[in-house]
DNA sequence: CGCCATTTTGACTCTAGTCAACTGCCGTGG
DNA sequence: CCACGGCAGTTGACTAGAGTCAAAATGGCG
């Protein structure tokens, strides 16, 4: 993947502007579209890059908006969601380090995003990111992965939210959060959960009430340790996976 | 997007294949994939492709069997699901001529697919499909845009699964194939459903029952009128539009 | 220490699900 | 030609799982 070439990369983009993490040393490169690009090259990216830090609660994304920045989240939780005209919200998805936010290509914004913790992420102005997809074509092929993956994703969501009691989808979210917590070096036991339980239940297509009930009662079943807050504890993987499976 | 070239698409692709219906006469080709190819060079694009026709019913793509070959609809309607282990059902999306099968360039198929309808579709060798991209980056191009489309349209499915009422699903998804029909030409105003109430039912994410009570419900309201079966006609479109977000 | 947001719990309601019966339609075969 | 069987759709009666409303408990933070 990395071709023979001498690497200032430091310097390059040091040079340029001043980043507080050069993106050959991004801990979320590997994960994400920037791998798709040699370190020799990595200038050209950091020179349309911008990196920004989201305070807790901020709204940077807004439906229906102009869509003029993608995002590559470096740090923090982000929450993707959708309105309806009434205020019910269904959440879409969950953004870690590593995951990138833009991906519909269309002139506007199809959800909304707001930062659950404290979020550092890479903006890219998306007319100049679009140029670059002409001298790296890695990088298409890389968001049609990306693409990919996401599709496969809403799918499992879709039938999850079509087709599961609260109990499934509940255990079906822990098992996520814990998959995903391992695939970027985290922590995999004590899953972390960073988004309230009424964010859960916005993504579950359930009420906070619910999803409080639930976890109550996974508890009461040993499936789980409630620790302090935001900190769960899987007791039994295996039981919990037969679980989300409706077994 | 038509490049100056001697067009013996005809010759060439019966030369090469008889197919019943050159690439470059296809009626569904603007809608697709295909389009990224220009008309001097679809031979290459003839030369990997068979035409497939399914008889109603027939399973033809099964959740996780190796994702040998990418599906281009030309006529008729398939359902695409996911099952749980005790049969639960849930319908991720029905395609109709023009749509895609096979987004997801993972190892196996996400999905399962069946013919609601009897259907036509053109069926391409993945890895012959893959190597096309290289030379033709246009396709690749328009394969992002199609996983942006279809992305938008699995963020509004969760919407729809996650917090709308069952009245609003219903209107939701007659809406829906009333907004298709219009985008590949067809009629508009009665709305053909050419699949059953238990798969609106799958893809909505509620029960026959439900769904025909929803039909009911609606015709008395003055919503809609049955006409006869699989045929639906839109009485009162703006009203249906303010049922479906929930007003 | 005390406030406020979040979470949990309880009591009750209601939407959609379940189970069952009935209708209508179509194709098959006597 | 019509009787039969089977499937799709509708309707009814009842149930259950999740939602609603309200209040108490917990916990983080100034």
């Amino acid at each position: 993947m990395k071709s023979a070439c001498a690497q200032q990369v430091q310097s390059l983009s040091s040079g340029k502007e001043p980043l507080p993490e050069p993106c050959a040393a991004c801990a979320a490169r590997v994960l994400s579209v920037c791998d798709a690009i040699d370190d020799c090259d990595l200038d050209r990216l950091a020179a349309i890059t911008s990196v920004q830090d989201i305070a807790r609660h901020q709204i940077f994304v807004t439906e229906g908006d102009p869509a003029d920045h993608l995002f590559n989240v470096t740090d923090g939780t982000v929450k993707v969601y959708k309105l309806l005209p009434d205020g019910r919200q269904q959440i879409t998805g969950f953004l870690l380090a590593g995951d990138f936010l833009g991906l519909s290509f269309l002139e506007r914004y199809g959800c909304s995003a707001e930062a659950v913790t404290r979020v550092r992420c890479c903006r890219f102005p998306r007319k100049q990111f679009a140029a670059l997809l002409t001298d790296f074509p890695g990088i298409e092929r890389r968001l049609l992965g990306i693409a990919s993956n996401e599709l496969a994703a809403a799918q499992d969501q879709m039938v999850l939210l079509g087709r599961k009691t609260a109990r499934e989808r509940v255990s079906t979210f822990l098992l996520m959060l814990s998959r995903r917590a391992a695939r970027s070096g985290g922590t995999t036991d004590p899953v972390i959960l960073p988004m309230t339980r009424t964010d859960i239940a916005d993504y579950l297509g359930l009420t906070v009430e619910t999803v409080s009930r639930t976890f109550t009662q996974l508890k009461k079943g040993g499936f789980i340790e409630l620790r302090e807050a935001g900190i769960v504890h899987l007791s039994n993987l295996s039981a919990l996976e037969d679980l989300s499976q409706g077994f």
